[in-house]
DNA sequence: CCAAATATGTCAACATGACTGACATAAACA
DNA sequence: TGTTTATGTCAGTCATGTTGACATATTTGG
């Protein structure tokens, strides 16, 4: 951190720092890209979602229901990493407003399970599209192998704990919610 | 968005798509990603922070006011995007704290110029450090070329109108604040 | 069958960190 | 000297996170 041109091993004490693979200030200077890179990210969608009277909890809640219809609560909890009081609020607002359907569960019926309706799968695809646009154009620009580096890297950035689980979470081709680890397997 | 396996051309409706690099799929997996990353990379610090009553928000203004001592307030309000009123609280509590100190500045009186103090560069070197570890593990893991490209990458999710002021605030090797526009170039 | 565990919902209170709007002060500038 | 600039501050609001407690329906296990 003395800001040194060179790498300071002693910035990086607890743990093993093997080889870094690059200075201390290029590493410096991608945790304060990323900090850039989010807040612009994030941006493009709060813009749409102001229209609507919702923040970025309801993206965060239609994003992933849209992507894992059926989705239960527990699991959503589970992902988002809040309490169900704080998706309580955003839940219910997305509800009422016709944003999101719930369904009895058919086999345990304690369960609601999380749908979008047409109108939530609208807002939905327009936000996505945001941050699909902004996606592809930095992954283009990353390089030949830009979009499996940089894969790799935000990979990388997960806590090891959770990575397996986010990996299922994220993976294409997989069947809804299944791979959360539903209450019967 | 339809959980198709390939591209869906539609999805990615406003704009010049071009050609993309990977499939809608893929970037909806790395949208994810960035926001699990993000999650966790702010997380490590979060939790040094509540030992001392603060927050993320005076994890930023502390850590660019390390990178960049000398800094002048309008210049922080910048970077941060945020309200003067919003930042007072926090350098309020920063400064009442002995994390930071203000000088007037040498050629305009009005200014107050921003530093850490010793304090406050202990605090900033062990939250940078948390980032710096995961920062360097998850670039090392990806890849060879990765930390370059991670590099574009983050760049690249940067809105093109900020980029460049970003790329000098980042640069290893500048000159303090100077990069960002003082008010007598 | 009843008791315990589970999934969900809800009420109340609180903290953080963003916002707007208005106004004050000191210093520089024209 | 009057205006602009840099900063500080008061007051109120909003979004979104937190804890703790409790209710209700349903499944499950002894």
């Amino acid at each position: 951190m003395r800001r040194a041109g060179a790498a300071d091993p002693a910035a990086i004490a607890a743990g093993p720092p093997a080889i870094d693979p690059a200075s201390t200030e290029q590493l410096l200077a991608c945790i304060e890209l990323l900090f850039f890179a989010y807040r612009d990210f994030t941006g493009d969608p709060d813009t749409v979602l102001e229209q609507y009277g919702f923040g970025r909890a309801h993206h965060r809640v239609l994003h992933f229901v849209q992507r894992n219809p059926g989705l239960r609560v527990a699991q959503l909890l589970d992902i988002l990493k809040i309490t169900k009081q704080s998706l309580a609020r955003v839940l219910k607002h997305l509800l009422d407003e016709g944003f999101m359907t719930q369904k009895t569960g058919p086999e345990d019926r304690r369960e609601r399970l999380l749908f979008t309706t047409t109108k939530g799968t609208r807002l939905a695809e327009k936000l996505a599209s945001l941050q699909l646009q902004r996606m592809s154009a930095a992954l283009e620009g990353a390089g030949p192998d830009g979009a499996a580096a940089a894969r790799r890297f935000l990979l990388g950035m997960i806590g090891e704990a959770d990575r397996a689980q986010i990996e299922a979470l994220i993976m294409p081709g997989r069947n809804g919610a299944a791979a959360l680890g539903a209450h019967k397997p």
